[in-house]
DNA sequence: GCAGCTGTGGAATACGCATTCCACGTTGAC
DNA sequence: GTCAACGTGGAATGCGTATTCCACAGCTGC
């Protein structure tokens, strides 16, 4: 056997086990290559599950995971998990220390990680700050207003244009019908040409706002197709033609926004019409 | 019994059992004592060892373990043993309250306002493994890759394809020079062909992953350009024609992920790129 | 000082677990 | 086309586990 050598010497540490897993995945039989690419990705479900629990998650069998264990030198499966518990335990520690450490020596790190520091607390922010702003109510009746809809025409250009397209990928895998409008040049107004009232309109829109977009909102809405919208302001156009919007104030870092809590925003919106669908 | 009502409702969280013991730690009989102690020094003994192993460091009989955790509500030492498991799980997350907060509130919120909290809470969970996950010299090298070169390929589809369509948004905001693959169908192959060593690409893949998006940056790999990526695991075939790659593993609300964290990162690379053009 | 009650230790039990084993498919070589 | 070797799924097994149960000890109130 060529892992007789690995069979009597274990990786011993967590890290150990990473890299072997990683030089030895092209040996991997198919569902080993399974197994190894949910312990990467999922290690706390392996530090606290079952042999049985993590099986059905990973879609395998527990003799698998025995398997599995085994090839990397192990005894069995136990063996291998206790290496992803001791990683659990060193991991809260050292993540504290770099918490810590982040606080202390901010202004001393190179401007690249202070970026990236400050992006990521930027969506932090962000995230707290739609949480705040979004009322249950308003949120569950522009749901049920997609829900019912028939198709759901999706307006957003320039910088909103991501959030729709995350939501067409999203439609699409949810078989929830819509229209991205505004991806070929020039057809935009024959496509809501034929939006009725029993269809609904998605606009979004930050400042400085497209006045495409602006425009579109208005054409639906005055055809009696309702319209809900995602803005960054109360004085957004896209207010006074929506049935019901929403303000996300995106919190930037050195004058720079990300679309973080926009995106778990549209994605909370897409699911939110997708179940609503399917309990009716 | 005074402990009915506890029986009923054994406390949710962690923080809520270490009060409910400090609280009631005087009317605890000695041994029950001794073990609240030992669970509050040893959290961590708790978390992983078995009845047997923790009723032995902490000198008690396993059925003292049965006993204490029934007199704080719950069925038995197992239920009580989640709760420490469960903690040290979330330990690495600085939003622990709010989540906390959020879970209590659940089961009283309507449908919607459970997604939308549920994706709200995941974003946070995904930005806390991210700003983990990432290595500052890593990001710091992928930053000088990318700034020093005269063109940036972006290559992303499906899932990623937001992503990279709101960095082409921002570099063409930023003037710095890139290509988005993957717009008009057909002229893709032609337009990598026209990457040079000195360009460099930035390739988004998530499980399952397109192969396109693999097949083109092996291409470029192949050709001298260097390749830095974004991917959702180390198993990822973009991982190994990378010269420098990251993991975001999203964490998932209902199975449905949303882009919060990777959009973070990719604005975070964006503008440290732009950053660092300006400085040369 | 006796009765009743709560607390305790330790054996008994039933369950769930990791592990083993075997039969069936699948693949690749000759 | 046949055979061997390997990978795989799923049932069988035996062990370790949490839990229950019961006998006894130590109080407390009377």
């Amino acid at each position: 056997m060529s892992n007789a050598a690995a069979k009597e010497q274990p990786p011993q540490h967590f890290d150990a086990l990473r890299t072997a897993i990683l030089e030895r995945k092209h040996e991997l039989p198919k569902r080993l290559t399974q197994v190894a690419a949910y312990a990467l990705d999922h290690p706390d479900e392996i530090a606290f599950g079952t042999a049985a629990s993590i099986a059905l998650s990973a879609n395998v069998q527990p003799s698998t995971l025995v398997r599995f264990a085994q090839f990397f030198g192990f005894d069995g499966f136990s063996g291998l998990q206790m290496l992803f518990r001791a990683r659990l335990r060193e991991r809260n520690s050292s993540y504290e220390d770099r918490l810590r450490q982040l606080e202390q020596d901010g202004p001393a790190l190179t401007e690249s990680s202070s970026i990236f520091n400050g992006f990521i607390s930027a969506a932090h922010r962000s995230l707290d700050a739609v949480i705040a702003a979004v009322e249950p109510e308003k949120f569950e009746r522009a749901v049920s207003i997609l829900a019912e809809a028939d198709t759901i025409y999706l307006i957003a250009k320039r910088r909103s244009y991501p959030i729709s397209s995350y939501m067409a990928y999203a439609f699409g895998k949810l078989k929830v019908r819509f229209q991205l409008v505004g991806t070929a040049a020039g057809i935009d107004d024959d496509m809501l040409a034929m939006a009725t009232p029993k269809d609904a309109a998605f606009a979004i829109s930050f400042s400085p706002y497209a006045s495409e977009s602006t425009a579109q909102a208005r054409v639906m809405a005055a055809r009696g197709v309702p319209v809900i919208s995602l803005t960054d302001s109360a004085f957004s156009p896209l207010a006074e033609c929506s049935k019901e919007w929403f303000e996300v104030v995106e919190a930037d870092h050195a004058g720079f926004r990300s679309l973080s809590a926009s995106m778990a925003f549209a994605m909370a919106l897409t699911v939110g019409i997708a179940e609503a669908r399917r309990r009716h």
